[in-house]
RNA sequence: AAUGUCAUUUGGAUGACCGUGGUGGGUUCGCCCCAUCGAGGAAAGUCCGGGCUCCAUAGAGCGCAGUGGUGGCUAACGGCCACCGGGGGUAACCCCAGGGAAAGUGCCACAGAAAAUGAACCGCCUAAGUGACUUCGGUCGCCGGUAAGGGUGAAAAGGUGAGGUAAGAGCUCACCGCGCGCUUGGUGACAAGCGUGGCAGGGUAAACCCCACUGGGAGAAAGCCCACAUAGGGAGGGAAGGCGUUGCUCGCGCUGUUGAACCUCCGGGUAGGGCGUUUGAGGCGCAUGGCAACAUGCGUCCCAGAGAAAUGGUCAUCCCCCUUCGGGGGACAGGACCCGGCUUACAGGAUGGCAUUCCAC
RNA sequence: CGGGGAGUGGCGCAGCCUGGUAGCGCACCUGUUUUGGGAACAGGGGGUCGCAGGUUCGAAUCCUGUCUCCCCGA
């Protein structure tokens, strides 16, 4: 029933932010927002609408494969939950304190408010 | 049954919804739909060995590195199996870099006389030779003899017992140990027996070294193809040459012959896509050979293929564990070309063999 | 993926190659000096040598395994 509103909540190749390029341009021209888990760097959107996440997890920030894999796909299932309220950005996801990162809640509370503080950043 | 020991095996289960990478199909062409497959026993550490790719078809010598009982297995190994020798344990079983110290060199602190050119500090002896004294019994010396005893040390020149002696000593004998020779058994490491020698002379080779065996180098960002892009940029070197080629020498190959190849530095441009890339020394089952590792044959199955990198989230029920009764938690851990090992991490289970002790029949 | 290096008192280092005593500077404590403090001088305490095995009579040192950290190349 859902499904008819278009409110599927999908994460499709093309929000992904996949090649060096990308993620330099965001780098470059992006403004950075901090929460208590997250570092959100975000520029307005290469191809808007479409929202577009990179994830940027290194050995630095812990050094379990585990723990690392786990990280990422909290971030991504958290940005694909929150996908249709999202601002037309390029984002990129940085992960940067590792106690209670095992709940997705939370962490999805924080990206939504990040993204708005970020969308405010940019427009001033 | 308890304790121990050696293996093997498992690594929460089911369902609902949302989501994801590959493949196949459909398609109203929309990253849309359906089906199907999608991390491990260690995927880990990267410690060995291969396959594969390029350099010459992978060559020679020196150097360097590794390994080190014997026989086998294997593509290969530093792995595995069996056996031998040594050590530990009542036993099952476990551990061992386990060749050479008469090729040479070095080292052995402190202590001790001495730590290796066969040693005399204390002690013991004074038989033989000799000097002095003498109460003619001897006494003290000299020249000596002696490795039994003391002490030092991690280690002191075979051990124990008996004979022997001036005191002693493999000086002699018995047993044990050791060396050498022979015989027998074994493919062999080695073992057993017999004879013989009279001890043949410390430790250290994970000190240098010697001996035997093994190893050419670089690595999937290897390598090959397509597309795009600067630019015919500047400086220096440049023929008894340059590059492959890395420590050296040789050899081989490629390239070049007078403003050129090529090399170095500076400056500039790319860094997209495809192949390699998953059918393999492959898994499972059965049979045969072998003590075993393993091999052979037959049958059967297809079992991840990403690339800023896919397996996740939420909820429910059950199963375990902890609990302060509210609840909290689910071992170690995530492929990056692929295999064979090794090593290390690992909650809780399951199965089997063997040993010791106890109980019952 | 490949290569290199480090781990020793609280901190920074030496000793390791060539095995027997763990040392130096700063810091700390006590005393002298000073009206007091600093400085100076004298004395003192403090180290499982990252961890686990092995070789050796003996290991910080030699060998093997393991853990952590740092640096380089592509």
């Amino acid at each position: 029933m859902q499904q008819k509103e278009g409110l599927r909540l999908r994460f499709p190749r093309a929000a992904q932010i996949r090649h060096s390029k990308e993620y330099a341009r965001v780098y470059r021209r992006g403004v950075r927002v901090r929460g208590r888990w997250i570092l959100l760097v975000a520029a307005p959107a290469e191809q808007p609408p479409t929202a577009r996440i990179g994830l940027s997890v290194g050995r630095k920030f812990h050094k379990s494969a585990v723990f690392r894999n786990r990280t990422r796909r909290i971030l991504r299932e958290a940005f694909r939950l929150c996908r249709p309220q999202a601002p037309a950005l390029d984002m990129i996801l940085i992960p940067v304190g590792k106690e209670d990162f095992w709940k997705l809640a939370p962490v999805q509370e924080e990206l939504q408010q990040l993204m708005g503080k970020a969308v405010k950043k940019l427009s001033s």
